[in-house]
DNA sequence: CGAGAATAGTTTTTT
DNA sequence: ACTATTCTCG
C-alpha cells in the first residue's frame, strides 16, 4: 500500500506507527476512545498491534507512558512489550506500567496495603505455603485431612477468592456440607495467614480489589492516573482480575482487552471465559475488532487447526485465513512406545537439520535447533525426550518442569531470608526450624504451635520469650511480638523440656542475631550469615549430592545480586518478592542452538518453524481427567488448537501405542483430535509398502475412510497391534553426535534440569562400548509367561506362522515377540488380546 | 528424638 | 515412579 502523506509532523510519526498493519489491526491502534474488545486469532499480530497502540498513544496522542498500564499474564509477556517499545518510544517506555496482575497488585499493596491492615513486610505465599496452612487449618479443626483432602479444600479456597468471596461470602452462596467444611477451613486459613502476616496468590487480587473499593482516595489515585488501561490475554483473567480492571478505569472508561477465547487454556486456575461477554454487557459502547489474518502458519496448518477448533461448540465464530502458501502436509505417526516416538523426533530433526530433505519434505529446510519445538501435555512427558536428546546428542532445553526456586535447598534458605524479613512467617519457620537437626522434634513442635496459638502471636514470638531476658523487640523488627501476651502466658511456657528449650533459644539466636544485624548487611551477608551461623551449608555438604546441592545455593546467591543497588533496608523484602512472583518460564532465553522441550501451556504465546506435538492419545490429549466432562474436554482441544497453532510451517502429530505410567505401561488410543485432522493436510505414508518407513498416520487414516470417526476411535485391537508391529521398525537414528555436544544446555538457572544427578540412561550407561547402537529392547531371556515361551511356535489368524522370540509380563499381561514366517515379520503383541495359537 | 523403612497418595496445566 | 507422610526401632 503506498503511504500518503497527510502533511505535518504527526502525520508522519502516525503514519510510520501504522506502517505495514491491516486495516484491523489499524483500527485497533487507532481506536483510543472509550472501551475497546479485540478478538486476536493466533499470529494475528496482536503483540505488535499492543506495542504499536502503545507508541501511538504516546507519540500521536500526546500521552505519557507514566498514564498508561497494559497487564499481562506472564512476566515475560511484560518484558517483552516493554522491549518492543523501546524502538518506538525509546527511555521513556521505562514510565509504562507493564507487568502482570499479580505484580501489579503486589505493588499497590506493599504502597498502600496498611489501609486494609496489611503488614509492610508481608511476604507472599506459594501453593506450597498454603498447602501447609490448609493442613494445619485442618488439624486445627480436627478434621481428617483423609476425608477432606487439602488440596480440594484449597482448591474451593482459591476459587472462592478468584471469585471475589471471602470465607463468609462462600458461606451464603453455598449448602452442602462439603462447602461448609471449606468454609470453616476458609476462615481458619485466613487467621493463619494474618497471624503470619502473609497473603496468598489469590490474595493479591483479592486485597487490591477490596482496598480500591474501601479506601476511595487510593483508588482514585490510580483510577486517575491510568488513562489507559489495557488487559492482555483477556480470555486468561478470572473474576477478580477482571473487576479490578473495571475500577481501574472506572474514571477514564478506556478499557482495551485483548484475548482469543479459542486460546483460553486456564479455567482450571478459575480464568472465565465469562469475562469476555460480560465484557460487552458493562461496556455496552464498546468496539470491537477481530484480528483473524494469520501471519505465523502455512494455510495447511491453520486449516487443521480451523477444522480441529470447529469442533468446539462453545466459541464465538471467528474465522482465520492467511496469505501464506499451503507449505508441506502435517505428519502424523505412531511409535512403539514414547521411546521410539522421541527417536522419530530425533530422527526427523536430524534430517530437518542436516538441511537435506526431511522425511515428508520437499524442499531443503534450513532449519536450525532453535527453530524446533517439542510438545506436550505434561510435564513427566519430557522424560523420554530428554533421555533421547542426550542419547542422540541433540542439544535441548526443558522449559519449566522442576523449578529453581521450588529446589529444596533454595526453599530452605528462602524460608531462613522470609523468617529474617517477617519474624511472623510461621510456614517458614516450621520449614527452617530443625534443619540441620537442632533436636526440635514433633512433639517440641506440637508445643509451640500450640503455645503460639492460646497467646495470639506467632511461634518466633514464643521462642523469643523463652530467653526471657533477651526479651522485647530489640533483636526483631517492631511487629514480632506484642510484648504483653507473651508476658501473660509465661508461667505456661515451661513444659517444654529443658534440652528442648535450649534448642529453641539456640535457633532463635541464630535467626534474630541475624535479623538484628540486617540494617548493617547486604543481601550477599544475610544469606552468607544464613548459610553459616545457622550450620545449613556444613549440614548440605554432608549430604547425598551435597555439592551440587550447594550449587544451586550459590546460583541463588548470584540471583541476589542484582538487588543489591536497592537500599539496604528494602533489598530483602524487594528480592523475596521477586522470588514469589518470577516464573521459570518468564526467564527462557531464546536459543538458536538448541530444541525447546516445552508444555502445551507454557507454549501458550510462541512460536515456532517446528513444532513436534507428542502424546496425541487419549488421557493424555485430551487428558483423562478431562475426558468426561465436556467443558473441559473443549478445554483440551483448545489446548491441542493452541499447540498446532505454534507451528509456522512443519507440524507433527505423534502417539504411541502404549506408553509409561507410573512404573507399568499401558496401551492407548489415538488422540479423538487427531480425527478432526482432515486426511488431505496430512502427509501420505513415505512408502506404505516397506514397514521401516516409520509414518504410521495411516492407522487413522484408515480408521477414518472405514467407517464414522467413533468406530475408529474404537480403533480394534487388530489394527493397534498391526501399528504397534509395523513402528518398531522405525530405525533408530545413527548417534552422529554421541557424548561431543552432548550436554544439558542448562546454563541459566531458570533453565530445568529435570532430574537432579544428570545419569545417562541405564541403557547408555550399560553399553557404553556400542553407544550408537541401541541394544535390543530386553535382551536377557524372559520368563516364561503362562503358556508360551521363547521359542514356541505359534499361529496367528492374520500374520500366520511364527517363533516366539521373546515373552515379557507387562502390568497384568504378557508382551510377546513373535518372528512370522512369510514376510510378516517381527511383531509385538499382546497376549490376552493378539489371537494366537500355540503349534505342537 | 532421629533415622530409616514402610506405606499411601499422586500430577494436568501455573500467575 | 516419585514423594510425602507415618511407623518402628535404637
Amino acid at each position: 500500500m503506498v503511504s500518503r502523506r497527510q502533511g505535518g509532523r504527526a502525520g508522519s510519526v502516525s503514519e510510520q506507527i501504522l506502517d505495514g498493519l491491516n486495516s484491523n489491526q489499524r483500527d485497533a491502534v487507532t481506536a483510543i476512545d472509550g472501551p475497546l474488545l479485540i478478538v486476536a486469532g493466533p499470529g494475528s499480530g496482536k503483540t505488535r498491534v499492543i506495542t504499536h497502540r502503545i507508541a501511538y498513544l504516546v507519540r500521536v496522542v500526546g500521552i505519557t507512558p507514566y498514564r498508561i498500564a497494559a497487564v499481562t499474564f506472564t512476566n515475560k509477556a511484560a518484558r517483552e512489550m516493554r522491549q518492543r517499545l523501546f524502538p518506538l518510544l525509546g527511555q521513556a517506555a521505562e514510565q509504562l506500567t507493564a507487568s502482570t496482575f499479580h505484580a501489579f497488585c503486589a505493588n499497590v499493596l506493599r504502597r498502600e496495603g496498611e489501609h486494609i491492615g496489611l503488614d509492610r513486610d508481608f511476604v507472599i505465599y506459594d501453593d506450597a505455603d498454603q498447602m501447609a496452612l490448609v493442613k494445619r487449618a485442618l488439624i486445627e479443626l480436627e478434621l481428617d485431612p483423609k476425608r477432606f483432602p487439602p488440596r480440594a479444600i484449597l482448591s474451593g479456597i482459591s476459587s472462592a477468592k478468584s471469585e471475589l468471596l471471602g470465607s463468609d461470602g462462600l458461606a451464603h452462596r453455598s449448602g452442602s456440607y462439603w462447602d461448609e467444611i471449606v468454609v470453616r477451613t476458609y476462615e481458619r486459613y485466613e487467621d493463619l495467614l494474618r497471624q503470619c502476616s502473609a497473603v496468598d496468590f489469590d490474595d493479591l487480587i483479592l486485597r487490591t480489589y477490596q482496598l480500591f473499593e474501601h479506601v476511595p482516595d487510593v483508588a482514585r489515585k490510580y483510577q486517575e492516573r491510568y488513562v489507559h488501561f489495557m488487559v492482555d490475554e483477556f480470555q486468561d483473567t478470572n473474576i477478580a482480575q477482571y473487576a479490578i480492571a473495571k475500577q481501574l478505569a472506572r474514571h477514564h472508561l478506556n478499557i482495551c482487552v485483548v484475548g482469543d477465547p479459542d486460546q483460553s487454556i486456564y479455567t482450571w486456575r478459575n480464568a472465565d471465559i465469562r469475562n469476555i461477554l460480560s465484557f460487552q454487557d458493562d461496556y455496552p459502547k464498546a468496539k470491537l475488532i477481530a484480528l483473524e489474518e494469520n501471519y505465523r502458519s502455512t494455510q495447511t496448518i491453520l486449516d487443521a487447526a480451523r477444522s480441529l477448533i470447529a469442533s468446539n461448540t462453545q466459541r464465538v465464530e471467528k474465522d482465520l485465513w492467511t496469505r501464506n502458501g499451503e507449505g508441506v502436509p502435517i505428519t502424523i505417526a505412531e511409535g512403539y512406545d514414547e521411546e521410539e516416538e522421541a527417536q522419530f523426533v530425533i530422527r526427523e530433526i536430524q534430517h530437518l537439520t542436516r538441511n537435506s530433505e526431511a522425511v515428508v519434505g520437499r524442499k531443503p529446510s534450513g532449519v536450525g535447533l532453535g527453530d524446533i519445538a517439542v510438545m506436550y501435555r505434561v510435564n513427566a512427558q519430557s522424560r523420554a525426550l530428554e533421555e533421547a536428546c542426550l542419547r542422540y546428542g541433540v542439544p535441548y532445553q526443558v522449559v519449566g518442569g522442576m523449578k529453581f526456586y521450588q529446589r529444596q535447598e533454595v526453599k530452605d534458605i528462602i524460608a531462613y531470608l522470609r523468617l529474617i524479613a517477617n519474624p511472623n512467617d510461621d510456614v517458614s519457620l516450621n520449614r527452617v526450624i530443625n534443619l540441620p537437626t537442632r533436636g526440635i522434634g514433633q512433639r517440641t513442635l506440637d508445643h509451640l504451635a500450640r503455645i503460639a496459638r492460646d497467646a495470639g502471636t506467632s511461634q518466633f514470638a514464643v521462642i523469643q520469650s523463652l530467653s526471657g531476658d533477651a526479651q522485647p523487640g530489640q533483636a526483631m523488627s517492631a511487629n514480632a511480638l506484642s510484648g504483653e501476651s507473651i508476658a501473660m502466658q509465661s508461667p505456661a511456657i515451661s513444659p517444654f523440656t529443658a534440652r528442648a528449650k535450649t534448642s529453641l533459644i539456640a535457633f532463635g539466636n541464630i535467626v534474630g542475631g541475624i535479623a538484628a544485624e540486617r540494617d548493617n548487611m547486604d543481601l550477599l551477608d544475610i544469606i552468607d550469615a544464613v548459610l553459616e551461623r545457622s550450620g545449613y551449608q556444613r549440614w548440605l555438604l554432608s549430604q547425598e549430592r551435597g555439592e551440587e546441592r550447594m550449587e544451586n545455593i550459590q546460583e541463588f546467591r548470584a540471583s541476589a545480586r542484582e538487588f543489591l543497588h536497592v537500599g539496604m533496608e528494602e533489598a530483602l523484602t524487594a528480592f523475596l518478592e521477586s522470588v514469589s512472583l518470577v516464573a521459570d518460564v518468564d526467564s527462557m532465553e531464546e536459543r538458536v542452538d538448541a530444541i525447546t522441550l516445552i508444555t502445551l501451556h507454557q507454549a501458550k504465546g510462541l512460536e515456532f518453524p517446528v513444532v513436534f506435538m507428542v502424546g496425541m492419545e487419549e488421557g493424555l490429549l485430551p487428558h483423562s481427567r478431562s475426558v468426561d466432562d465436556p467443558t473441559q474436554l473443549e478445554e483440551e482441544r483448545r489446548l491441542c488448537y493452541v499447540g498446532v497453532t505454534r507451528a509456522k510451517e512443519r507440524l507433527y502429530l505423534l502417539r504411541a501405542f502404549r506408553r509409561g505410567f507410573r512404573g507399568g505401561s499401558e496401551p492407548g488410543m489415538p488422540s479423538r483430535f487427531l480425527l478432526d485432522i482432515p486426511q488431505e493436510l496430512q502427509a501420505a505414508p513415505s512408502q506404505p509398502k516397506r514397514p521401516g518407513a516409520g509414518n504410521l498416520g495411516s492407522t487413522t487414516r484408515r480408521a477414518k475412510t472405514s467407517g464414522g470417526r467413533q468406530t475408529s476411535l474404537t480403533a480394534s485391537d487388530e489394527r493397534r497391534r498391526e501399528s504397534a508391529a509395523r513402528s518398531q521398525h522405525i530405525t533408530p537414528p545413527s548417534a552422529g553426535a554421541r557424548q561431543s555436544g552432548n550436554q544439558r544446555v542448562s546454563g541459566k538457572r531458570t533453565i530445568t534440569q529435570r532430574s537432579t544427578n544428570p545419569t545417562p540412561t541405564r541403557r547408555f550407561g550399560r553399553a557404553p562400548s556400542v553407544p550408537g547402537q541401541r541394544p535390543i529392547r530386553g535382551g536377557n531371556t524372559a520368563p516364561s509367561s503362562p503358556h508360551l515361551t521363547t521359542g514356541d511356535k505359534v499361529m496367528h489368524k492374520v500374520f500366520g506362522e511364527g517363533i516366539v522370540t521373546e515373552c515379557k509380563p507387562t502390568g497384568n499381561d504378557f508382551e510377546v515377540t513373535v518372528a512370522f514366517r512369510d514376510g510378516a515379520g517381527i511383531k509385538r503383541l499382546l497376549l490376552g488380546m493378539a489371537p494366537l495359537e500355540k503349534l505342537d
